[in-house]
DNA sequence: CGTTTCGTTGATAGTACTCAAGTGGTGTGG
DNA sequence: CCACACCACTTGAGTACTATCAACGAAACG
């Protein structure tokens, strides 16, 4: 079942919207000029070679992230990536069974490595932006990195929860709502957890009133604070997914 | 107890040697002109502001981490610094009790973050040379986060072992050896694990022989291929560590 | 309307955490 | 030189959390 495209909608309020790919103008027409636009049906795999033949994605639309699978062990989403950011393969370990999907309906433009590199290079503000976003990239690793790691599974959850709000919630009478563009795998999979256990994590959320879902996919989070007060990292994720 | 620094020997063998801080020539003659030398000692801490007054660091010698410990969290060591790494604060995300500390005997060098970007940006070479470092490290935290994520106890040590062996080590009779820069503490921290779990990994670890070590932190590895074995990322840890 | 897939839920097992006691090395002072 | 305290590490016993396995139910698909 597709999940809508949330990144399309425009911005409902100041505090809770989404935002658009690039901030701030449109420094990337030059970008625009010389990648392919690709799009991208949910679970399509999309290459991630190596230098040679290395390309580079700059994400229009939706929602990717890159899987690893270690034999023997659960599958694993290392990193999910948002309108605006950029993938390439050197920014990624040679993990085993390492792929690039599309988790979502996404529209990306690619365009080969070295082309990028030097179309960045070209003028000073779009080499600052790049590598304020790549910044940005690495911080949300790092993050990602310390919520796997020192968080309980609730936690780790409220902590996706607030991360997807921020990222593509809407305000609504019921509370933020948005369609989430992951299945109980792929969030399972982000999260380190079984899925089992993230079943019974969110039958926990539902019952204490943080969470109601259709199945549909489509979410409501109608006690916002409540759930910002549920992982110690809120604050964290706010300043990096939140609105600038 | 102060550990040795390491990476101030030379190489030994082709495979399994430490690298220079800069592999290809000196392009960072530029960097050392307008950098201050800052020596630090072990757990001392250094400024990692924010951006009026942000700082960049890059590291000559020895090991540094950054630390975050939320509120009735334990601490946690998100990420290591080897000589040539780049650290600045935009890169690390906004989490409570962050801290850059020096894990040992370091050198680094120092200068402001506006200074670092123009200077980087004025010659190519050093802004490739730059960006492939800052790729390298983005790799290298996701590479944690998947370890920290889906790996045992057992599977995280060794995969650290192999780091530090990659990065440190030099090879002897008895097998390959080193002085681990880093406290029973520091290591439970990196690896997410409580120090007493920690302890009983590394008893098992003496008692299959795939380690040695005396109270200094002298340690000796005598099966690296056992140990390369134990990990399913250890094919990764060698392409991001080992020599290139 | 069967078949498949996905999510839920219960029972059980495994792993790591917590708390506490014990051990060995180190440094200090008598 | 020994006694003592201190610290880091080790180890045992009990607990908590998550994973695993299996059964069940609901929705989607042919």
């Amino acid at each position: 079942m597709d999940t809508l495209d949330n990144t399309l909608r425009p911005p409902v309020s100041q505090h809770l919207s989404q935002r658009p790919a690039q901030r701030s103008g449109e420094p990337d027409v030059a970008l625009r000029e010389h990648a392919t636009p690709v799009r991208a049906r949910r679970r399509q795999r999309l290459a991630l070679d190596h230098a040679p033949t290395e390309s580079v994605y700059v994400v229009r639309s939706g929602l990717l992230g890159v899987e690893a699978a270690a034999p023997g062990k659960p599958r694993q989403l290392l990193e999910l990536y948002y309108p605006g950011d950029i993938i390439r393969r050197s920014l990624v370990p040679d993990l085993p069974g390492l792929t690039l999907t599309a988790l979502n309906v996404t529209e990306v433009w690619r365009l080969p490595a070295r082309s990028f590199d030097t179309l960045i290079a070209s003028t000073p503000e779009q080499m600052a932006q790049a590598q304020r976003r790549l910044s940005e990239q690495h911080a949300r690793s790092t993050l990602h990195a310390s919520i796997i790691g020192a968080l309980s599974g609730d936690e780790r959850f409220a902590s996706l929860l607030v991360e997807l709000g921020l990222r593509l919630g809407t305000p609504g009478v019921a509370g933020l709502s948005f369609d989430v563009p992951l299945s109980r795998t792929d969030i399972a999979d982000y999260l380190a957890l079984n899925p089992d256990t993230l079943s019974r994590i969110t039958s926990r959320f539902k019952a204490r009133g943080l969470l109601q879902h259709a199945r549909t996919g489509h979410t409501v989070l109608p006690q916002w604070d409540a759930l910002l007060a549920a992982t110690p990292v809120s604050a964290t994720l706010t300043a990096l997914h939140g609105p600038h």
